[in-house]
DNA sequence: GCCGTTTTCGGCCCGACTGTTTTCAGTCG
């Protein structure tokens, strides 16, 4: 069972144990396990391997939990949740999901209605079954229906992309406001997660009825939720159609509490406990107003300050995730995290020859305006037959008219590439003596992604151990929110990247970012040369290139661990 | 349920806003 599929089990028996009234603490622990466990480069059930003692090594992971996780990897099933399940219909966990609607209020509804289905749920607030109940009114009552509507979209997050064009349009509308002297965005966008749940904008001003009824009145605002002096929760149209509506906290704070109010909403919940718990320590306590000994404020109006209050270092909002960001700060060991200037040459791009929607030459002018001092073409092999893939004559062919466009243009050099499939096999899509051929060639898994790991495994080891291959793609054939793709087998697969000299890429097209923060992080301990590239499909896809970045900051890389940083002479000297 | 240079018990981060309340519980971030 893969550590996402265990961590969601955990996730559910937290919320099913909330449902029945359990220790808030006891929740947390249960959550913390479920987070931990789904931010783990390495499998579970390898790790279970070593009983329970090797997995109590898992922070947050005691006794009790380290046995349920070997009740999980032997027997795929965890007797406490089936009972639970059967206690507790999945209809009544679902309605945790409708906004404003908490485990008590659920448990209520379902203790004193029966009602165990959403439609269910909807009819009895219809009626004013909900309304009559003890804690509840109509206005709760409307607030269910209303919910209720926005369930199945609020479980969808947006792309870090995707919201981007939203919130900048806000933050400009308030920021030229003379009433407001500061605003900026904050919260997982801020940390620059992939996805977004929500949005959280900061500002200061002299006036914050002004910032407020500006805000409640953009264009792009559907609807205000929530009103107070300090803090307006609006629900935002979409930019375009299959796009989540996005909800957006806006909070104005005084001068002197910005820059903790930043620290504060910029989040993670996780690193912002661990924050509070070692200003305590210290005998102080943080709060969105500032750094406070008894009630005497001592900073707040930078982060910068308040971080150094506390005696650490600015931490950079991508690092902060509770992971291992107070152990660099700690250590002095902070990296000075990888910028979208530093990347010098795109590894993988595609043309008109296959998927591609421009030609070789407008893709090396894209490529040039973009200030890219070296790209490789890397289009399809013909395992990808949708894709109009080449085989070995036509790559011939291809690479020949790459050689053409060299002489078209300068100031920019152009490697002759390919991206050639790994089969299902374990074999290679183009044989050797082509592929020895390239100046470039980036293996990747499209095909049979559902395979056994211990297949996947082999396959990816096919790619790494041969010398003609320079990178693998997308690792783990990733992506978001269609289909899971293939978990990817650690360490023996990267121990053998190492080994062996094989770069591994992470692909910066805004619903694919393989690898993932995390083991974008695993590879760099691994020392693995890690590539950033946009899998760009015309001359636009260059522009995504900020979502390769903001995944390789999160995994804390420097410039120096991106190869692509490099001048394309000393690139081409780490190709093996 | 986890954790521990105050270690086997007693802690576990903090505040805003809403709705239903006569002073506060629930929800959210």
């Amino acid at each position: 069972m893969h550590n996402t599929e265990i961590a969601s089990l955990f996730d559910e028996l937290a919320d099913l144990l909330e449902l029945q009234g359990a220790n808030a603490f006891r929740l947390r622990a249960y959550r913390n396990a479920s987070r931990t466990i789904g931010s783990l480069p390495e499998a579970i059930s390898d790790l279970a391997q070593g009983g329970p003692k090797a997995l109590q090594s898992i922070q947050g992971i005691g006794k009790d939990l380290s046995e349920k996780l070997m009740t999980v990897v032997e027997s795929g099933e965890l007797p406490q949740l089936e009972e639970l399940r059967e206690q507790i219909p999945t209809g009544v966990v679902m309605m945790l999901r409708i906004p404003g609607i908490g485990p008590k209020k659920v448990a209520t509804i379902f203790n004193e209605l029966g009602v165990t289905t959403l439609e269910q749920l909807r009819e009895a607030a219809e009626q004013g079954q909900v309304a009559r109940l003890k804690g509840f009114g109509a206005k709760t009552a409307s607030a269910i229906l209303e919910g209720l509507d926005q369930v199945e979209q609020s479980a969808q997050r947006v792309y870090h992309a995707d919201a981007r064009p939203i919130v900048e349009q806000i933050v400009e509308a308030l920021s030229e406001l003379d009433e407001v002297t500061q605003v900026s965005v904050a919260g997982s966008f801020r940390r620059c997660r992939e996805t977004i749940g929500d949005l959280d904008v900061l500002a200061t001003a002299t006036d914050s009825e002004v910032v407020m009824d500006t805000l409640a009145n953009h264009p792009l605002v559907e609807k205000v939720l929530a009103r107070g002096d300090t803090k307006q929760r609006v629900r935002l149209s979409p930019l375009f159609d299959g796009v989540k509506k996005l909800e957006l906290d806006l909070r104005v704070v005084p001068d002197e509490s910005y820059g903790a109010a930043m620290q504060y909403f910029t989040g993670s919940k996780e690193h912002n406990i661990v924050i509070r718990k070692r200003a305590v320590d210290q005998g102080l306590k943080v709060n969105e107003y500032g750094v406070y000994r008894g009630d005497e404020y001592v900073a707040g109006s930078s982060e910068e300050e308040v971080y150094a209050t506390l005696g650490l270092p600015f931490i950079a909002p991508e690092l902060r995730e509770d992971r291992r960001e107070f152990g660099f700060a700690d250590a002095g060991t902070l990296p000075e995290l990888v910028t979208v200037d530093d990347i010098q040459g795109d590894l993988h791009m595609h043309t008109t020859a296959t998927d591609g929607q421009a030609t070789i030459l407008e893709m090396v002018e894209a490529a040039k305006a973009r200030g890219l001092k070296y790209i490789a073409i890397t289009d399809h092999s013909k395992r990808v037959t949708m894709a109009n893939g080449l085989d070995a004559d036509r790559l011939r062919v291809h690479w020949k008219n790459i050689d053409e466009a060299r002489g078209k243009i300068s100031g920019i050099e152009i490697l002759c590439g390919i991206e050639c499939d790994i089969l299902e096999d374990a074999t290679m899509d183009l044989p050797d003596d082509v592929l020895a051929e390239a100046d470039w060639v980036v293996a990747v898994l499209h095909y049979g992604l559902k395979q056994p790991r211990d297949q996947i495994n082999k396959r990816l080891l096919t790619a790494i151990t041969n010398p003609n291959v320079s990178a693998i793609g997308h690792p783990s054939g990733r992506v978001i929110g269609k289909r899971p793709g293939a978990e990817i087998s650690f360490p023996e697969v990267f121990q053998a990247a190492a080994d062996h000299g094989c770069m591994m890429e992470i692909n910066a097209h805004r619903s694919r970012l393989d690898l993932d923060d995390v083991h974008a992080a695993a590879a760099k301990d691994f020392g693995i040369p890690i590539v950033i590239s946009t899998d760009a499909h015309n001359v636009h896809g260059f522009a995504e290139l900020p979502n390769g970045i903001n995944q390789a900051r999160r995994a804390g890389l420097t410039a120096d661990d991106v190869a692509n940083t490099r001048s394309v002479g000393d690139f081409r000297k780490m190709i093996r």
